[in-house]
DNA sequence: CAAGATATCTCGGCTCACGATATATTGGAG
DNA sequence: CTCCAATATATCGTGAGCCGAGATATCTTG
């Protein structure tokens, strides 16, 4: 799974969200640190509904202006929860490894 | 920072290793999880010695087999560590996400 | 009235992953 | 003694996917 997909599976998470939402949402919960361009979000939500992990929740046309909302399916969720396993696991053995090194430095 | 880079850097931070080396450690370390293609190896290690990130350690002869050691750099394990925090944050907020939707699951 | 925020979506270029391929040595199985 | 697997290097081409740029439309604010 991409970064990207894994944003926008946990800026699902908390409930159904229209794709602009999605883009602010992602900004919200990294605290600004990730911005996702628009020409990402909507490859990946065509991706994620394909792979049945992401589906159109409703659509809504809030002043004039067409809302798609899309919801987390349950095996979004697993799917979400699977990578988040395996990510702390890749964190956690570089975080071994750097305390290591920082106990005994390196050359470089 | 690509998965395989954090990989690389990952298997790194221990001790020098060669290419070889690397694939091995990287599947030790994910406990047979991920397997690292050379293919994907030789490109990242390329890329990574031109940020700075890694460099050649040394070259040895063993037993008529040409291995070509390389270490992380000080802006390396730099890199690492910032790129586990971030990953860090991420997994916390899919993590908190999902908790609060099992409490109160979604409809689909 | 213009500009910026909100909202959708497409397209093309660039980067990167990785399977396949090439080459060479050592060690073990048959 | 021959063949295959493992060890070791490296390159190349395809395909996937990220994302900047652009197209389109409405509402709000100055």
């Amino acid at each position: 799974m991409t970064e990207p997909a894994f944003l926008v599976l946990t800026a699902l998470a908390g409930e159904a969200r229209h794709g602009y939402g999605i883009v602010s949402e992602v900004e919200r919960l990294s605290d600004g640190r990730v911005s996702m361009p628009v020409g990402t979000l909507y490859g990946v939500l065509d991706r994620l509904a394909g792979e049945g992990l992401v589906e159109l929740d409703r659509e809504e046309v809030q002043q004039g202006r067409l809302r798609r909302y899309y919801r987390l399916t349950d095996p979004g969720a697993e799917a979400l929860a699977a990578e988040a396993r395996r990510l702390e696991a890749n964190v956690r053995a570089a975080t071994e490894r750097l305390r290591a090194r920082r106990t005994r430095p390196a050359t470089a």
